[in-house]
DNA sequence: GTTAAAAACTAATAATTGTTAGTTTTACAA
DNA sequence: TTGTAAAACTAACAATTATTAGTTTTTAAC
Protein backbone atom coordinates (compact mmCIF):
# COMPACT_ATOMS: atom_id res chain seq x y z
CA UNK A 1 0.00 0.00 0.00
CA UNK A 2 1.88 3.06 1.37
CA UNK A 3 5.19 3.02 -1.04
CA UNK A 4 8.64 4.26 -0.41
CA UNK A 5 9.74 6.47 -3.14
CA UNK A 6 13.77 5.45 -3.72
CA UNK A 7 13.94 8.37 -6.32
CA UNK A 8 16.72 11.00 -6.13
CA UNK A 9 17.46 10.33 -2.60
CA UNK A 10 18.93 6.99 -2.81
CA UNK A 11 18.10 3.67 -1.93
CA UNK A 12 14.70 3.03 1.29
CA UNK A 13 17.72 2.79 3.28
CA UNK A 14 18.69 6.10 2.82
CA UNK A 15 15.46 7.51 3.45
CA UNK A 16 15.30 5.89 6.54
CA UNK A 17 18.47 7.21 7.39
CA UNK A 18 17.26 11.09 6.58
CA UNK A 19 14.07 10.51 8.21
CA UNK A 20 16.26 9.39 11.05
CA UNK A 21 18.67 12.01 11.21
CA UNK A 22 16.00 15.00 10.89
CA UNK A 23 14.00 12.92 13.98
CA UNK A 24 16.64 12.23 16.32
CA UNK A 25 18.14 15.69 15.94
CA UNK A 26 15.16 17.12 16.50
CA UNK A 27 13.74 15.07 19.48
CA UNK A 28 16.72 13.30 20.56
CA UNK A 29 17.87 9.72 19.93
CA UNK A 30 16.15 7.64 22.79
CA UNK A 31 12.98 10.20 22.78
CA UNK A 32 12.41 8.98 18.72
CA UNK A 33 10.36 5.53 18.96
CA UNK A 34 10.81 3.46 15.68
CA UNK A 35 6.95 4.21 15.13
CA UNK A 36 7.30 7.76 14.95
CA UNK A 37 10.21 6.45 12.37
CA UNK A 38 8.04 4.85 10.72
CA UNK A 39 5.02 7.15 10.23
CA UNK A 40 7.58 9.95 8.86
CA UNK A 41 8.68 7.73 6.37
CA UNK A 42 5.15 6.48 5.58
CA UNK A 43 5.53 3.28 6.87
CA UNK A 44 4.62 0.70 9.49
CA UNK A 45 6.70 0.36 12.11
CA UNK A 46 7.95 -3.57 11.32
CA UNK A 47 8.25 -2.24 7.70
CA UNK A 48 11.15 -0.51 8.51
CA UNK A 49 13.02 -4.20 9.70
CA UNK A 50 12.88 -5.31 6.13
CA UNK A 51 15.30 -2.32 5.22
CA UNK A 52 17.32 -1.81 8.47
CA UNK A 53 19.02 -4.19 10.94
CA UNK A 54 17.71 -2.58 14.41
CA UNK A 55 17.73 1.15 16.09
CA UNK A 56 20.78 1.77 17.44
CA UNK A 57 22.70 0.41 13.78
CA UNK A 58 20.60 3.80 12.21
CA UNK A 59 22.62 5.70 14.64
CA UNK A 60 25.75 4.37 13.96
CA UNK A 61 25.44 4.43 10.18
CA UNK A 62 24.73 8.26 10.67
CA UNK A 63 27.87 8.93 12.88
CA UNK A 64 30.64 6.82 10.91
CA UNK A 65 29.02 8.40 7.91
CA UNK A 66 29.90 11.83 9.24
CA UNK A 67 33.03 10.60 10.76
CA UNK A 68 34.24 8.73 7.74
CA UNK A 69 33.76 11.52 5.68
CA UNK A 70 35.98 13.91 7.41
CA UNK A 71 38.23 11.66 7.91
CA UNK A 72 38.44 10.89 4.26
CA UNK A 73 38.88 14.75 3.74
CA UNK A 74 41.52 15.01 5.94
CA UNK A 75 43.44 12.15 4.32
CA UNK A 76 43.39 13.65 1.54
CA UNK A 77 44.39 17.19 2.64
CA UNK A 78 48.03 15.42 3.80
CA UNK A 79 48.59 13.73 1.09
CA UNK A 80 48.77 16.28 -0.96
CA UNK A 81 51.90 18.79 -1.63
CA UNK A 82 50.78 22.14 -0.18
CA UNK A 83 51.39 24.47 2.73
CA UNK A 84 49.87 24.22 6.64
CA UNK A 85 47.75 27.08 6.02
CA UNK A 86 46.13 26.62 2.93
CA UNK A 87 45.69 22.36 3.87
CA UNK A 88 43.73 24.11 7.16
CA UNK A 89 41.66 26.39 4.83
CA UNK A 90 40.46 23.80 3.01
CA UNK A 91 39.44 21.50 6.07
CA UNK A 92 37.76 24.60 7.78
CA UNK A 93 35.73 25.32 4.44
CA UNK A 94 34.53 21.67 4.15
CA UNK A 95 34.03 21.81 7.61
CA UNK A 96 31.02 24.74 6.82
CA UNK A 97 29.99 23.26 3.58
CA UNK A 98 29.27 19.95 5.79
CA UNK A 99 27.15 21.89 7.45
CA UNK A 100 25.12 23.52 5.20
CA UNK A 101 24.59 20.55 2.95
CA UNK A 102 24.22 17.83 6.00
CA UNK A 103 23.12 19.68 8.93
CA UNK A 104 20.99 16.99 10.67
CA UNK A 105 23.40 13.98 10.69
CA UNK A 106 26.31 16.11 11.89
CA UNK A 107 24.30 17.74 14.38
CA UNK A 108 23.30 13.95 15.82
CA UNK A 109 27.01 12.88 15.15
CA UNK A 110 28.02 15.52 17.19
CA UNK A 111 25.35 15.05 20.24
CA UNK A 112 23.97 11.57 20.35
CA UNK A 113 27.13 9.96 20.17
CA UNK A 114 26.88 9.21 23.25
CA UNK A 115 23.98 6.48 22.45
CA UNK A 116 25.75 4.69 20.51
CA UNK A 117 26.80 0.91 21.50
CA UNK A 118 30.12 -0.80 22.39
CA UNK A 119 32.36 -1.19 20.38
CA UNK A 120 30.90 1.32 18.18
CA UNK A 121 31.38 4.37 20.91
CA UNK A 122 34.79 3.52 21.54
CA UNK A 123 35.43 3.56 17.99
CA UNK A 124 33.99 6.19 17.33
CA UNK A 125 35.66 8.44 20.46
CA UNK A 126 39.16 6.66 19.34
CA UNK A 127 38.31 7.98 15.48
CA UNK A 128 37.58 11.58 16.59
CA UNK A 129 40.32 11.98 19.05
CA UNK A 130 42.73 10.80 15.86
CA UNK A 131 41.33 13.30 13.93
CA UNK A 132 42.12 15.78 16.36
CA UNK A 133 45.33 14.77 16.50
CA UNK A 134 46.11 14.87 13.23
CA UNK A 135 44.79 18.35 12.83
CA UNK A 136 47.63 19.80 15.98
CA UNK A 137 49.61 17.82 13.58
CA UNK A 138 49.06 19.94 10.99
CA UNK A 139 49.22 23.25 12.61
CA UNK A 140 52.51 22.23 14.04
CA UNK A 141 54.18 21.67 10.74
CA UNK A 142 52.69 25.18 9.96
CA UNK A 143 54.37 27.22 13.09
CA UNK A 144 57.82 24.63 12.31
CA UNK A 145 57.15 26.11 8.69
CA UNK A 146 56.77 30.20 10.37
CA UNK A 147 53.28 29.88 8.34
CA UNK A 148 51.65 29.93 11.70
CA UNK A 149 52.96 32.16 14.69
CA UNK A 150 53.80 30.26 17.79
CA UNK A 151 50.80 28.79 19.84
CA UNK A 152 49.18 26.31 21.84
CA UNK A 153 48.17 23.85 18.77
CA UNK A 154 45.83 22.04 21.00
CA UNK A 155 43.64 25.13 22.25
CA UNK A 156 43.73 26.37 18.42
CA UNK A 157 42.05 23.10 17.18
CA UNK A 158 39.60 23.13 20.00
CA UNK A 159 38.56 26.81 19.16
CA UNK A 160 38.28 26.12 15.49
CA UNK A 161 36.19 22.70 15.74
CA UNK A 162 33.84 24.32 18.26
CA UNK A 163 33.08 27.30 16.57
CA UNK A 164 32.92 25.32 13.37
CA UNK A 165 30.29 22.92 15.34
CA UNK A 166 28.45 25.92 16.89
CA UNK A 167 25.84 25.60 14.76
CA UNK B 1 16.86 0.79 55.77
CA UNK B 2 18.60 3.11 53.62
CA UNK B 3 18.81 6.50 53.92
CA UNK B 4 19.56 9.70 52.28
CA UNK B 5 21.41 12.13 53.96
CA UNK B 6 20.64 15.43 54.05
CA UNK B 7 23.40 16.70 55.83
CA UNK B 8 25.65 19.61 53.78
CA UNK B 9 23.71 19.14 50.53
CA UNK B 10 20.53 20.70 51.60
CA UNK B 11 17.46 18.89 51.65
CA UNK B 12 16.92 15.52 50.05
CA UNK B 13 14.97 16.54 46.98
CA UNK B 14 18.53 18.90 46.89
CA UNK B 15 20.15 15.40 46.92
CA UNK B 16 17.84 14.13 44.42
CA UNK B 17 18.05 17.48 41.98
CA UNK B 18 21.52 16.97 42.29
CA UNK B 19 21.97 13.20 41.35
CA UNK B 20 19.81 13.64 38.52
CA UNK B 21 22.05 16.71 37.07
CA UNK B 22 24.77 14.22 37.08
CA UNK B 23 22.37 11.56 34.99
CA UNK B 24 21.06 13.26 33.36
CA UNK B 25 24.41 15.00 31.60
CA UNK B 26 26.13 12.25 31.55
CA UNK B 27 23.10 9.99 29.68
CA UNK B 28 20.84 12.51 28.82
CA UNK B 29 17.07 12.66 30.37
CA UNK B 30 15.43 10.25 28.63
CA UNK B 31 17.51 7.90 28.82
CA UNK B 32 18.00 8.07 32.17
CA UNK B 33 15.34 5.99 34.52
CA UNK B 34 14.18 6.49 37.95
CA UNK B 35 15.11 3.38 38.77
CA UNK B 36 18.78 4.85 37.80
CA UNK B 37 18.51 7.79 39.44
CA UNK B 38 16.98 6.06 42.98
CA UNK B 39 20.13 3.94 42.27
CA UNK B 40 22.19 7.15 42.95
CA UNK B 41 20.90 8.30 45.26
CA UNK B 42 20.79 5.00 47.72
CA UNK B 43 16.68 4.09 47.38
CA UNK B 44 13.85 2.30 45.70
CA UNK B 45 12.53 4.03 43.12
CA UNK B 46 8.56 4.72 44.66
CA UNK B 47 10.31 6.25 47.10
CA UNK B 48 12.09 9.19 45.92
CA UNK B 49 8.02 10.43 44.84
CA UNK B 50 8.00 11.34 48.24
CA UNK B 51 10.43 13.75 47.92
CA UNK B 52 9.59 14.99 43.94
CA UNK B 53 6.21 15.15 42.11
CA UNK B 54 7.75 13.63 38.98
CA UNK B 55 10.40 13.23 36.49
CA UNK B 56 9.63 15.89 34.02
CA UNK B 57 9.56 18.15 37.51
CA UNK B 58 13.53 17.59 38.21
CA UNK B 59 13.96 18.65 34.71
CA UNK B 60 12.56 21.99 35.04
CA UNK B 61 13.91 22.50 38.54
CA UNK B 62 16.91 22.11 36.95
CA UNK B 63 16.48 24.10 33.76
CA UNK B 64 15.24 27.14 35.43
CA UNK B 65 17.15 26.82 38.56
CA UNK B 66 19.95 27.86 36.24
CA UNK B 67 18.34 30.47 34.04
CA UNK B 68 16.57 32.34 37.25
CA UNK B 69 20.04 32.41 38.52
CA UNK B 70 21.56 34.11 35.31
CA UNK B 71 18.46 36.13 34.88
CA UNK B 72 18.74 37.62 38.39
CA UNK B 73 22.53 38.12 38.35
CA UNK B 74 22.29 40.15 34.95
CA UNK B 75 19.57 42.26 36.85
CA UNK B 76 21.46 43.37 39.42
CA UNK B 77 23.86 44.17 37.26
CA UNK B 78 21.56 45.95 34.68
CA UNK B 79 20.37 48.31 38.55
CA UNK B 80 24.22 48.89 39.15
CA UNK B 81 25.60 52.34 38.03
CA UNK B 82 28.56 51.34 35.87
CA UNK B 83 30.14 51.48 32.03
CA UNK B 84 28.78 48.62 30.36
CA UNK B 85 32.28 47.38 29.93
CA UNK B 86 32.63 46.56 33.71
CA UNK B 87 29.08 45.24 33.52
CA UNK B 88 30.14 43.15 30.72
CA UNK B 89 33.11 41.56 32.39
CA UNK B 90 31.19 41.04 35.55
CA UNK B 91 28.23 38.80 33.51
CA UNK B 92 31.32 37.14 31.32
CA UNK B 93 33.44 36.23 34.91
CA UNK B 94 29.88 35.12 36.45
CA UNK B 95 29.33 32.60 33.49
CA UNK B 96 32.61 30.94 33.85
CA UNK B 97 32.26 30.45 37.90
CA UNK B 98 28.98 28.96 37.30
CA UNK B 99 30.44 26.41 34.48
CA UNK B 100 33.37 25.65 37.03
CA UNK B 101 30.87 25.42 40.44
CA UNK B 102 27.54 24.06 38.56
CA UNK B 103 29.06 22.25 35.96
CA UNK B 104 26.16 19.37 35.54
CA UNK B 105 23.15 21.67 36.16
CA UNK B 106 24.64 24.11 33.39
CA UNK B 107 24.91 21.04 30.97
CA UNK B 108 21.64 20.00 31.19
CA UNK B 109 19.96 23.06 31.30
CA UNK B 110 21.85 23.69 27.99
CA UNK B 111 21.53 20.30 26.22
CA UNK B 112 18.47 18.63 28.00
CA UNK B 113 15.61 21.81 27.95
CA UNK B 114 14.16 20.05 24.86
CA UNK B 115 12.68 17.81 26.90
CA UNK B 116 10.77 19.96 29.02
CA UNK B 117 7.11 19.73 28.82
CA UNK B 118 4.85 22.49 27.85
CA UNK B 119 4.28 25.68 29.08
CA UNK B 120 7.24 25.35 30.34
CA UNK B 121 8.90 24.45 27.07
CA UNK B 122 8.02 27.42 25.77
CA UNK B 123 8.81 29.60 29.17
CA UNK B 124 12.35 28.42 29.14
CA UNK B 125 12.97 30.08 25.56
CA UNK B 126 11.20 33.13 26.31
CA UNK B 127 13.44 33.71 29.17
CA UNK B 128 16.30 32.80 26.83
CA UNK B 129 15.56 34.85 24.70
CA UNK B 130 14.81 37.91 26.84
CA UNK B 131 18.33 37.05 28.08
CA UNK B 132 20.04 37.31 24.92
CA UNK B 133 18.04 40.51 23.99
CA UNK B 134 19.35 42.32 27.32
CA UNK B 135 22.76 41.54 26.65
CA UNK B 136 22.64 42.83 23.24
CA UNK B 137 21.19 45.90 25.09
CA UNK B 138 23.99 45.89 27.05
CA UNK B 139 26.75 45.76 24.26
CA UNK B 140 24.51 48.63 22.20
CA UNK B 141 24.58 50.94 25.14
CA UNK B 142 28.50 49.95 24.95
CA UNK B 143 28.75 51.24 21.49
CA UNK B 144 26.87 54.37 22.03
CA UNK B 145 29.10 55.47 25.09
CA UNK B 146 32.20 54.91 22.30
CA UNK B 147 33.35 51.89 25.13
CA UNK B 148 33.11 49.29 22.48
CA UNK B 149 34.23 49.01 18.76
CA UNK B 150 31.22 49.49 16.52
CA UNK B 151 29.95 45.83 15.78
CA UNK B 152 26.87 43.68 15.46
CA UNK B 153 25.69 43.26 18.68
CA UNK B 154 24.20 40.01 18.17
CA UNK B 155 26.90 38.55 16.45
CA UNK B 156 28.90 39.62 19.70
CA UNK B 157 26.14 37.81 21.99
CA UNK B 158 26.42 34.21 20.15
CA UNK B 159 30.12 34.29 19.95
CA UNK B 160 30.07 34.84 24.04
CA UNK B 161 27.89 32.79 24.55
CA UNK B 162 29.03 30.04 22.57
CA UNK B 163 32.61 30.68 23.72
CA UNK B 164 31.23 30.26 27.54
CA UNK B 165 29.04 27.65 26.56
CA UNK B 166 31.72 25.73 24.89
CA UNK B 167 32.86 23.38 27.82
C1' DG C 1 -0.65 -14.18 -16.73
C1' DT C 2 2.48 -16.72 -13.75
C1' DT C 3 5.91 -16.76 -10.58
C1' DA C 4 9.35 -15.35 -7.21
C1' DA C 5 11.27 -12.01 -4.55
C1' DA C 6 10.76 -7.74 -2.00
C1' DA C 7 8.37 -5.26 1.08
C1' DA C 8 4.33 -4.13 3.09
C1' DC C 9 0.92 -5.59 6.62
C1' DT C 10 -1.28 -7.40 11.43
C1' DA C 11 -0.57 -9.46 15.69
C1' DA C 12 2.03 -10.41 19.35
C1' DT C 13 6.29 -10.69 22.23
C1' DA C 14 9.01 -9.60 26.41
C1' DA C 15 11.20 -5.80 28.51
C1' DT C 16 11.25 -1.41 30.41
C1' DT C 17 9.07 2.79 31.53
C1' DG C 18 7.01 6.32 35.09
C1' DT C 19 4.03 6.08 38.61
C1' DT C 20 0.33 4.63 42.26
C1' DA C 21 -1.48 1.90 46.21
C1' DG C 22 -0.90 0.02 50.30
C1' DT C 23 2.14 -1.42 54.02
C1' DT C 24 6.00 -1.37 57.07
C1' DT C 25 9.74 0.87 59.05
C1' DT C 26 12.14 4.89 60.84
C1' DA C 27 12.66 9.23 63.38
C1' DC C 28 11.41 12.13 66.82
C1' DA C 29 8.45 14.75 70.29
C1' DA C 30 5.71 13.93 74.25
C1' DT D 1 7.69 4.22 76.03
C1' DT D 2 4.16 5.73 73.15
C1' DG D 3 2.12 8.06 69.27
C1' DT D 4 2.57 10.42 64.90
C1' DA D 5 4.39 11.95 60.76
C1' DA D 6 7.90 11.16 57.32
C1' DA D 7 9.86 8.22 54.41
C1' DA D 8 11.17 3.88 53.27
C1' DC D 9 9.51 -0.60 51.37
C1' DT D 10 6.98 -4.33 48.05
C1' DA D 11 3.82 -5.20 44.58
C1' DA D 12 1.62 -3.89 40.87
C1' DC D 13 -0.33 -0.81 37.16
C1' DA D 14 -0.96 0.53 32.34
C1' DA D 15 1.64 2.44 28.68
C1' DT D 16 5.26 2.34 25.60
C1' DT D 17 9.32 0.33 23.81
C1' DA D 18 12.10 -2.30 20.06
C1' DT D 19 11.57 -6.21 17.77
C1' DT D 20 9.92 -11.00 15.79
C1' DA D 21 6.68 -14.20 13.47
C1' DG D 22 3.72 -15.08 10.15
C1' DT D 23 0.83 -13.47 6.34
C1' DT D 24 -0.61 -10.74 2.55
C1' DT D 25 0.29 -7.48 -0.90
C1' DT D 26 3.11 -5.33 -4.33
C1' DT D 27 6.69 -5.32 -7.83
C1' DA D 28 8.87 -6.85 -11.72
C1' DA D 29 10.81 -10.47 -14.98
C1' DC D 30 9.49 -13.85 -17.92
Amino acid sequence: MAKIKPGKNGSKKDVITQKASALFKKKGYSSTSMRELAEAVGVEAPSLYNHIGSKSELLHTICFKIANTFTSYLETIENTAGNAASGLESIIRFHIQMMLNNFDEIYVANHEWKHLKEPYLNNFLIQRRSYEKRLIALIETGIRGKEFKNCNPYVVVLTILSAVRGL
